[in-house]
RNA sequence: GCCCGAGUGGCGGAAUUGGCAGACGCGGAGGUCUCAAAAACCUUUGUCGAAAGACGUGUGGGUUCGAGUCCCACCUCGGGCACCA
C-alpha cells in the first residue's frame, strides 16, 4: 500500500470512473438475474433545457437509493428518459424557426451529458424518449385500446380554453383559475373534444389510496380531496306545468342533504343548462335570462369562483313541485350553480346552506327554519310541530348545519345532519314512492386529453362523413407526426394537408385525420412500464417483464405531481390490467417527494429573478461527490432547502478528510489479516464497537432513506477512525481492522459519493471488481454494545448525576448504584419508587 | 370554510418512537503550524450565572416516576382544495 497520501482530484477520479461505468456496463438492469428485483424510479424531465438543481436533487436522492439497493443484493433496474413532447418545444420552435423535435433531442443530448458528468447510474440502453415512433406509438395503441371499451370517448361541452397556448386544458391542469402552464385565465369554450373516463374508475382511485403505506400522507389526501367523493341523494322534483299542476317530467337534483328537503323553497339551474334555456325561451323571462347568462360567459373562472362573490339569479317563470310538501318551487337560473356537478341541478335549503341563503336574502325569498339545536329557542317552539307555521325568518346566516328537525312533517324531531338519522330515514321514504334514492358524486371529471397543438402524440382517429369517428387501424399505427411543418410562420397541424387528408378505414372515402395531440401527460402514465421493456416492437411491454420489474419500488419526483401525473399514471395502470396486459393495481409502492431548492435567500430559482446555481458551477470547482453529498446532507429529502455555499464547502472538506482518513488507515491495513477482537487493545476494540454502532445506525437511516443522518453517522466514524489514527502509534495498529473500518467507511460513504467510494476501493484498499459488486457491510447488534455505558441518575425525573456502570449490570445493581450516587440528596427522605431503564438511567421517587 | 403538514441553539438539522434535548455539520471564539496568509489540526460553543446552580423544544393546561414525543385548548407559518349543493 501506498506510503504517501494522493492528493484527492474529484475531476480526474469522476472522469476515470464514469468511463470505466459506461464501458463495463456496470449498471445494467440484468433480466437473467437470480437477485430479488428492486426498482427505483425518479420522475423523468422534461428537456426544456440543460437539468437545474432541482434536477440534482432529484437524481441524486435516486442515485443514492438504487446504488445501495444493489449493494443490499438487489439486483437495480434504475432507468431514465424524456418526456419531450410538449409545448416549450414548440414555442422554441417557432421563436428560433427551427424544428420542434431538433430543439429536444439537442437539450436531451445535454441532459444526459449532465446526468453522466453527475455520475447517476442509469440503466442508458433503456432510455426513453416520448417523442420517439416507437414509444408513442404505443399511447396510440393504448388509446385504441380505450376506445374499443369505451374508456375513450369525445363529447361537446364547454371547456377550458388557454388563449396563450392556442389549446384546452384538463380540469387538473387549471391550477388557482389559471392554465398551469403559462398563468393565463383559460376562457371557457364549447368544444368537441376528446376525453378519458377516469371517472369511471373514481371510486378504486380513492379506495386504493389506503393501501399505498409508503406514500406522504399530504399526497394522499390531495388525491382523496381532488377525487371529492360525496355520499348523498337524488331527488326527483316534478315540472308544474302553467297551472301549478304536476307535469310527467322530471327534473333530478343531487344533494348531500336530503333531510333538509322541507326547508327546499326554490330551485336552481346553472346559467349554461339547456333545460333553463328551454323553459324561458319564448317567454318574459327571456331575456333577463340571456343576459345572466352573457355575463357569466364574461367573467373569468376565477372571478366566479370564491364564496365572497355576489350571487346573481333570475326567475324562469315556472315552477317544480316539492315531492315530500307538495309547494310549489319556483325555479331560478343562479350564476353560482355548477353545470357539471351532481345532476346540474339543485334544490335551493337557505336555511342550511350559507350560500343558498345569501341568494334567498337577495331575492326576498323565504327562508323557513327546518332544523335547530336543542338551544335554540327555535328548537322549544317548533320541536313538535310537523306543519310549518314560521315560514321565514330573519338571520344573519344559515343555520348550523347539525341539530334536530322541526317543522318537517312526521321527520320533526329526527337528528339531522350530514349522515343522520333523518337523512337515512327521508332516503328510505322517497325510495319506496321511488321518487328519490342514495347515489355518491365525484368531483373528479373525465380527463379531457385533446390538446390542438403539435407536438404531442397523435390521437390516432379519423373523421369520416359517412362513418363518422373510425380508429385507425393498429396495423397502421403509428399515426407519424410530420416533422416538416414551418411552426415559424404558425402552421399547424389542422392546416396541414400532408398529415390530416386520408382515407377512411371502413369506406375507404375521403376522410380527415383528428389533428388533436394527446395530453403530454398521457405520454408520461405508463413510461415506468415502457423501461421494464423498453425494445419491445410487438407490443408496448411483455407482461413477463412486468411482472419481473413492477411495482416500482421507490419512486422519487417533485410534489406539484401529486394530483396530476400521480393520479393519471395510478388510472392508465388500472386500465392496462382491466385489458388484461399486467396483474397489477398500484404502480408505485414507495412514494417520496423530494423538496424544492430554493436560493440562498429562500427565493425559488427562475432564469426570469436571475438566481438560479446551475448545477455546473459546483461540479466545476468541486466536482460532482461534492454536489452529491451537499445535496443529501443539507436537510432531510423532503424539505425544502435554500442554497447555501458554506454546506457545499463543508461537504468538500468532508471529502477530503475522509479520504486521508481512508488512505491513513490503508497504510497499516492488510485484507489477508483475520481480525481478531480480542486482542485489539482498548482504542482498537472502541474503534471496533463504533464501526459496528454507526453501521447500524447507518444502515437503519438508508432503509428510511434519511441520508442527511445515514451520512453525519459515516463522519463520526472517519472522526473516530482519525482519532485512532492520531492516538495510536503505526507500529501498534491492528492492520485487520484498520482495513475493516475504513472498508466500511467506502461502503457506507459509496452509495453517495461514487466516484470517490470506487477510487479508494481500488486504488486505497487495493479491491478489484466494482464497490458496487461489494455487498452492504453486515453490522452487528452484540459487538455494538459497550461494555460499560453511562446512565443518568434522576431525582424525580429531574437528572441528578451521571454513573458509569457495566453495560450488563442487573435492576437491582443499577438502583443500588444509583441510591449510592444520590445518597447526600437522599438523606432523610423516604424512597416511594424507583424506575431503572436499563441502559439509559434509573429515576428516583423520594420525597 | 374544509383537508394535510410543521414550529427545537446564531443557522441547516438530530433525538433508535415516552427515557440523559441539541448528534452531525455550518458559523463563531481561542490555540498549534507559518515571516505571514491559506489549508490542515486541536480546544470550545443552548441561555442566564464568577460559581454552585437555574432555565430551556410556539403558548396555556393535562396524563405520567419521567413529555420535543401522548391528550385537550389555542397561536403562528407552509401547502392543498374550495360557490362541489
Amino acid at each position: 500500500m501506498a506510503d504517501r497520501i494522493p492528493v484527492y482530484d474529484a475531476e480526474a477520479i469522476e472522469t476515470k470512473w464514469q468511463g470505466v461505468w459506461d464501458r463495463e456496463e456496470t449498471f445494467k438492469a440484468r433480466e437473467d438475474s437470480t437477485r430479488p428485483k428492486k426498482y427505483v424510479l425518479e420522475m423523468f424531465p422534461y428537456p426544456s433545457g440543460d437539468l437545474h438543481m432541482g434536477h440534482a436533487r432529484n437524481y441524486t436522492i435516486g442515485d443514492a437509493m438504487a446504488r445501495q439497493a444493489r449493494m443490499r443484493g438487489f439486483e437495480v433496474l434504475h432507468p431514465m428518459g424524456f418526456d419531450a413532447f410538449g409545448l416549450p418545444a414548440e414555442n422554441a420552435a417557432i421563436k428560433n424557426k427551427t424544428q420542434a423535435g431538433k430543439w429536444t433531442y439537442a437539450n436531451m443530448d445535454q441532459a444526459v451529458a449532465t446526468m453522466k458528468r453527475m455520475g447517476f447510474s442509469y440503466d442508458y440502453d433503456r432510455l426513453v424518449r416520448t417523442c420517439d415512433p416507437d414509444y408513442y406509438k404505443w399511447g396510440q395503441w393504448a388509446f385504441l385500446k380505450m376506445w374499443e371499451k369505451g374508456l375513450a370517448y369525445r363529447a361537446t361541452s364547454p371547456v377550458n380554453w388557454c388563449p396563450s397556448c392556442n389549446t384546452v386544458l384538463a380540469n387538473e391542469q387549471v391550477v388557482d383559475g389559471k392554465c398551469w402552464r403559462c398563468g393565463s385565465v383559460p376562457e371557457k369554450r364549447e368544444l368537441s373534444q376528446w376525453y378519458l373516463r377516469i371517472t369511471d374508475y373514481a371510486q378504486e382511485l380513492l379506495d386504493d389510496l389506503d393501501q399505498l403505506d409508503g406514500w406522504p400522507e399530504n399526497v394522499k389526501a390531495q388525491q382523496r380531496n381532488w377525487i371529492g367523493r360525496s355520499e348523498g341523494a337524488e331527488i326527483d322534483f316534478a315540472l308544474a306545468d302553467a297551472d301549478g299542476k304536476a307535469t310527467d317530467r322530471l327534473i333530478t337534483v343531487f344533494t348531500t342533504r336530503p333531510d333538509t328537503l322541507y326547508g327546499t323553497t326554490f330551485f336552481l339551474l346553472p346559467p349554461e343548462s339547456k333545460l333553463a334555456a328551454e323553459l324561458v325561451e319564448g317567454t318574459e323571462y327571456e331575456q333577463a335570462y340571456q343576459e345572466l347568462k352573457k355575463s357569466v360567459e364574461q367573467v373569468s373562472s376565477v372571478e366566479r369562483q370564491g364564496s365572497g362573490r355576489e350571487k346573481h339569479g333570475v326567475f324562469t317563470g315556472r315552477y317544480v313541485i316539492n315531492p315530500l310538501t307538495g309547494k310549489l318551487l319556483p325555479i331560478w337560473v343562479a350564476d353560482y350553480i355548477l353545470l357539471d356537478y351532481g345532476t346540474g341541478a339543485v334544490m335551493g335549503v337557505p336555511c342550511g346552506d350559507q350560500r343558498d341563503f345569501e341568494f334567498a336574502r337577495t331575492y326576498g325569498l323565504d327562508i323557513p327554519p327546518i332544523i335547530a339545536q336543542k338551544d335554540d329557542p327555535l328548537y322549544e317552539q317548533l320541536k313538535d310541530q310537523q306543519e310549518m307555521v314560521v315560514t321565514s325568518v330573519d338571520w344573519d346566516q344559515a343555520m348550523a348545519a347539525e341539530g334536530y328537525l322541526i317543522q318537517s312533517g312526521p321527520f320533526t324531531g329526527m337528528k339531522g345532519g350530514k349522515h343522520s338519522e333523518a337523512v337515512d330515514a327521508i332516503i328510505a321514504y322517497l325510495g319506496e314512492r321511488g321518487i328519490g334514492r342514495k347515489t355518491v358524486q365525484f368531483r373528479l371529471r373525465d380527463w379531457l386529453i385533446s390538446r390542438q397543438r403539435y407536438w404531442g402524440n397523435p390521437i390516432p382517429m379519423i373523421h369520416c362523413d359517412c362513418c363518422g369517428d373510425v380508429p385507425v387501424p393498429y396495423e397502421d399505427l403509428p399515426v407519424t407526426l410530420p416533422e416538416d411543418l414551418d411552426l415559424g410562420a404558425g402552421e399547424t397541424l389542422a392546416e396541414y394537408a400532408p398529415f390530416f387528408e386520408t382515407t377512411c378505414p371502413k369506406c375507404g372515402k375521403p376522410a380527415k385525420r383528428i389533428t388533436d395531440t394527446m395530453d403530454t401527460f398521457t405520454c408520461s402514465s405508463w413510461y415506468f412500464l415502457r423501461y421494464c421493456d423498453p425494445h419491445n416492437a410487438e407490443l408496448p411491454f411483455s407482461k413477463e417483464s412486468v411482472d419481473r420489474w413492477m411495482p416500482v419500488d421507490n419512486y422519487i419526483g417533485g410534489i406539484e405531481h401529486a394530483i396530476l401525473h400521480l393520479l393519471y399514471s395510478r388510472f392508465w395502470t388500472k386500465v392496462m390490467r382491466d385489458l388484461g396486459m399486467i396483474d397489477l393495481d398500484e404502480p408505485f409502492t414507495n412514494l417520496l417527494c423530494q423538496g424544492m431548492v430554493k436560493d440562498a435567500k429562500g427565493e425559488t430559482m427562475s432564469k426570469s429573478k436571475g438566481n438560479v446555481v446551475p448545477p455546473s458551477s459546483v461540479i466545476g470547482p468541486y466536482g460532482a461527490d461534492t454536489m452529491r453529498l451537499a445535496i443529501l446532507f443539507i436537510a432531510p429529502s423532503e424539505k425544502d432547502f435554500n442554497w447555501d455555499e458554506e454546506v457545499v464547502a463543508g461537504a468538500n472538506r468532508f471529502i477530503k478528510r475522509a479520504w486521508r482518513t481512508v488512505w491513513g488507515l490503508a497504510q497499516t491495513a492488510s485484507a489477508d489479516a483475520a481480525l481478531k477482537v480480542g486482542s485489539l487493545d482498548a482504542a482498537g476494540k472502541e474503534l471496533y464497537r463504533r464501526m459496528h454502532e454507526l453501521g447500524l445506525r447507518c444502515t437503519y437511516d438508508f432503509d428510511r432513506y434519511q441520508f442527511n443522518t445515514a451520512i453525519s453517522a459515516v463522519m463520526e466514524l472517519v472522526n473516530d477512525a482519525n482519532a485512532y489514527l492520531n492516538n495510536v502509534p503505526a507500529q501498534k495498529r491492528d492492520a485487520a481492522l484498520c482495513f475493516c473500518v475504513a472498508r466500511c467507511i467506502v461502503a457506507m460513504l459509496s452509495p453517495i459519493i461514487p466516484h470517490w467510494g470506487e477510487e479508494l476501493y481500488h486504488e486505497a484498499l487495493g479491491l478489484t471488481g466494482s464497490a458496487y459488486d461489494e455487498p452492504w457491510p453486515t453490522f452487528d447488534e452484540e459487538a455494538a454494545k459497550a461494555s460499560t455505558v453511562q446512565i443518568a441518575v434522576q431525582l424525580m425525573g429531574k437528572v441528578r448525576g451521571r454513573i458509569d456502570v457495566p453495560a450488563d449490570a442487573t435492576k437491582d445493581e443499577l438502583e443500588a448504584a444509583a441510591k449510592e450516587a444520590l445518597a447526600d440528596v437522599l438523606e432523610g427522605k423516604t424512597v416511594r419508587k424507583v424506575v431503572v431503564v436499563p441502559g439509559r438511567l434509573v429515576n428516583i421517587v423520594a420525597n
